[in-house]
DNA sequence: AACAAGACCTGCATGC
DNA sequence: TGCATGCAGGTCTTGT
């Protein structure tokens, strides 16, 4: 489900709640999710106090006064509620985290994508998962220069490579669609062939998609909510994504002469884009 | 080495 | 109504 706006959303709506409180009890109703919890999971994390929480790409990591971090990774179809302790367990509700001032965080995942680890802080950098995490998007190590050099090497088509976090973190299916759509290049262009001129459009849009998105609390589709249960409102603005047929938003392309937005399958995944704003699909 | 396809899961919408 | 099919905000593993 979640792209960085939903699990950054997700972040600040934990945060006045779990940061400076202690977990009194971790409840396992399961062991697993993707892959197995750390046998020890709940021990370690057992009367810890939460000294920070925040996110990398689309991890939230909660560090632990015992110089462990909670790792976790809501896949495509978790949530993290923020929730009344009179609440029955629901299905789908994994992991419940107990707090000293009275608060009850669920981790509720029906597809079960999502993944769940405790690591020394230190070793935070080369866990598996977040070793080859590509830079943040919205910050100044993500800029013009260093995607020319990125995008250099890349034979695969464009939206492929944004939604590579080798690359850069966080550009899920939503917004390399959108992001693309802002930029005006065809998803299919391949990497390499870019301009400097296309990729500076580029940059910026990915970076004014996501925090537009960040601003209206990410978007709420099928399975997303903020962790008070509050729904995003970024959905209602998409320009193309999930919109085949539809006239694009903010475009100035004719829909009778295009048929609306056009959908295609990269790598498996859906894509949205405007024939008119966004061509060259064709050029090296 | 790079890329596509498959795997992991459940739930929902659609069509017969 | 039931059943089969396809699709969904991700990413890791396997096969070409």
């Amino acid at each position: 489900m979640p792209e960085l706006p939903e699990v950054e959303t997700v972040c600040r709506g934990l945060r006045p709640v779990l940061e400076g409180a202690v977990l009194k009890d971790i409840i396992l109703r399961r062991q697993n999710l993707r892959t197995a919890f750390p046998k020890n999971m709940a021990a370690l994390l057992k009367n810890q106090q939460v000294i920070k929480l925040e996110r990398r790409a689309k991890y939230i990591l909660a560090h632990l006064e015992n110089a462990h971090t909670l790792i976790i990774h809501l896949g495509m179809s978790g949530r993290m509620l923020i929730m009344p302790d009179t609440r029955k367990p629901q299905k789908h509700d994994h992991v419940i985290f107990e707090t000293d001032n009275g608060a009850r965080i669920v981790f509720n995942d029906p597809r079960r994508f999502g993944m769940m680890d405790v690591v020394e802080t230190a070793a935070l950098v080369t866990h598996k998962n977040l070793r080859h995490l590509g830079p943040e998007p919205l910050s100044k190590r993500f800029d013009v220069p260093y995607v020319v050099a990125a995008l250099k090497p890349r034979k695969s088509a464009i939206k492929i490579a944004i939604m590579d976090q080798e690359l850069v973190v966080g550009v899920g299916n939503i917004y390399a669609s959108e992001a693309l759509f802002e930029a005006g290049i065809h998803p299919a262009r391949p990497a390499y062939s870019l301009s400097k001129n296309a990729i500076t459009k580029l940059v910026a849009a990915i970076k004014n998609v996501l925090s537009r998105a960040i601003e209206k609390g990410g978007s709420s589709l099928r399975d997303y909510v903020q962790a008070d249960g509050g729904l995003g409102y970024f959905q209602h603005e998409f320009a193309v994504y999930d919109r085949a047929g539809e006239a694009c938003k903010g475009c100035t392309c004719s829909i009778k002469k295009t048929g609306g937005v056009k959908r295609m399958v990269q790598g498996g995944r859906a894509t949205f884009y405007c024939s008119e704003k966004q061509r060259g699909s064709r050029k090296v």
